[in-house]
DNA sequence: TTAGGGTTAG
């Protein structure tokens, strides 16, 4: 029973009730006593603030504030840093800008702690340069300072301004901890650069924070990602306790590192042994068979992690969508697209974005534009997809159609948008809009990269340009690609060149000396010249070379 | 009372 309220609330009783409804989660109640309070103090703001956005509603956090600042009341540095929060969970650029005028404004701008707390909030916001003056402008740095800092640069892609900022602190003798530790080793990890990664180990065991979670999982994570994963394991084996995320760690670092058998009786292991799983195990688990080929087993284990209990999240679909490729998965596709639907994640651009490529793969361009054209937001990722589903299905107008309608909409592109439209030029032999799309790459900042000069010699090679190609190919300012010299050979075969296949099979061999498609692809060009000497020549080679070719299925 | 680990689309 809810004690009956007397309507004007004296403000110290009306905060303790506050506090229990805060508590409790009921923050309707909360709201209901705040307003019934007269006078509220600046502790009974911020307790009603903070209690938004820990429950998850950050919006009415900010709406709070702004009702405050109607009331033309001076907020102070609790009630400051509680509103930080609100913006950096919300990442709400232009409010987190105000908040920080607001507290310059109100004399908070030499506090180190709230100071601290702007530099994660503009961080959270990728306002990376906001973060930066609001360090500068700090009279009293500390050692969360730095690592706010360092960790702002790693978490918005500036892995190598990260590691210099980290190097800073050093030489400015501020001692790293174990929460810098945790943030820095992303960046090795980002940059593959095993040997800055081993030194920060070596720091690590110096100062006795091996046995600290948070650094063991990046530890493990760094050496996986440099292909370490002997060290990885090393790690991981002498740790003397470990809990749910490092072993959801160590289960990504064998499917990334393509050992699946390894990764699949691991978590064979963990369920035998007890270990208690939770979503992010079974996402891991989903994704890894995914991304390892193993779609049978990826659908078969969405299964699974229904029947053991737990709901699918976004992450577990967009994991599991990708194994939906070819006709005979459409029907899957569309049951999960109906699960997304039930659920609420429509909303969610990933997910959706994730469903558009699927309809692509599974053979269905109008389902796919259908998803597309009903998304109310659109990214510069969800364009590529809706471009390069058009090209796959031969639609190259269409891709530059889009490419139009895409810089209509104010996204930029990058430099997969420009794959996308490229191979849309190749699939629907537009020579020319091809080249005179490669040609406008740099007008919009962006260095052509080894895929678009491939997609280049693929229009030519497929236009039956192989003297051009060939050309092109030899005065591209990168080492050209596998997939370079593959288009070439591909249109050798066709167009029944026997030199220049030659040529484009020899480079190929050089790059990838293992693939046995190259060698099949060099050996069937012989044989469509009816060169039949020449091409068991070719299967001689591979099979001295111990290169085998796994037979082709079908389900027909 | 401010900083940290795992799963996400091309």
């Amino acid at each position: 029973m809810v004690p009956k309220l007397p309507t004007n609330l004296p403000c110290q009783l009306g905060l303790k009730f506050m506090k229990a409804a805060c508590d409790s989660g009921d923050l309707p109640r909360a709201r209901n006593l705040f307003d019934k309070i007269g006078e509220p103090d600046l502790r009974t703001w911020t307790v009603l603030i903070s209690a938004y956005t820990r429950h998850g509603l950050p919006k009415d956090s900010i709406k709070i504030y702004s009702l405050l600042r109607v009331r033309e009341i001076n907020p102070d540095k609790l009630l400051l840093l509680s509103v930080a929060k609100a913006c950096s969970t919300l990442r709400d650029t232009i409010k987190a800008k105000e908040v920080y005028e607001d507290a310059i404004r109100f004399g908070f701008h030499s506090d180190t702690l709230l100071g601290n707390a702007f530099i994660d909030m503009f961080a959270k916001c990728k306002c990376v340069e906001d973060a930066r003056r609001v360090f500068d402008d700090m009279p009293v740095k500390d050692v969360v300072s730095w690592t706010s800092l360092t960790s702002c640069y790693v978490t918005c892609c500036l892995p190598r301004r990260g590691l210099d900022e980290f190097r800073e602190m050093v030489l400015n003798r501020v001692r790293p901890n174990a929460v810098t530790v945790s943030s820095i080793l992303p960046a090795c990890s980002e940059l593959r650069t095993l040997k800055l990664g081993r030194e920060i180990h070596g720091f690590v065991v110096k100062h006795g924070m091996e046995e600290n979670l948070f650094v063991c999982s990046a530890l493990v994570s760094m050496y996986a990602n440099c292909l370490s994963m002997r060290q990885a394991q090393l790690v991981f084996d002498n740790m003397s306790q470990r809990d749910i995320v490092l072993w959801n760690v160590i289960l990504t670092a064998y499917f990334s590192n393509k050992e699946c058998e390894k990764g699949l009786d691991l978590f064979y292991k963990m369920r035998y042994d007890g270990v208690q799983l939770n979503d992010a195990s079974w996402n891991a688990v989903i994704g890894g068979c995914t991304q390892n080929g193993r779609t049978e087993l990826a659908l078969e284990m969405l299964g699974q992690m229904q029947n053991s209990g737990f709901r699918p999240n976004q992450i577990t679909i967009t994991s599991v969508l990708p194994a939906c490729t070819g006709f005979e998965r459409l029907g899957t596709g569309k049951e999960i697209h109906g699960y997304i639907f039930r659920n609420w994640f429509i909303e969610d651009l990933t997910t959706t974005t994730a469903v558009v490529f699927m309809y692509a793969k599974c053979g269905d361009l109008e389902l796919s534009r259908k998803v597309f054209s009903l998304m109310p937001k659109k990214d510069t990722v969800a364009w590529n997809t809706i471009i390069i589903a058009n090209s796959m299905h031969g639609k190259g107008e269409e891709a530059l159609l889009l490419f139009q309608k895409m810089l209509d909409s104010g996204q930029k592109p990058n430099s997969v948008t420009f794959t996308g439209v490229l191979s849309g030029c190749s699939h629907s032999l537009l020579v020319d809009e091809g080249l005179l799309f490669f040609n406008s790459i740099r007008d919009y900042s962006i260095e052509p990269d080894a895929d678009h000069y491939s997609c280049i010699v693929d229009i030519l090679s497929r236009a039956g340009r192989l003297e051009e190609a060939y050309d092109f190919i030899q005065k591209m300012p990168l080492e050209p690609t596998a997939g370079a010299w593959g288009a070439l050979l591909g249109a050798c075969k066709v167009h029944k060149n026997m030199e220049l296949a030659k040529i484009a099979a020899n480079r190929l061999f050089e790059i990838e000396p293992n693939n046995p498609g190259n060698y099949v692809l060099l050996s069937n060009t012989f044989a469509s010249a009816k060169l039949w000497d020449e091409a068991s020549e070719i299967r001689n080679l591979m099979r001295d070379r111990g290169i085998t070719k796994e037979p082709g299925y079908s389900w027909v």
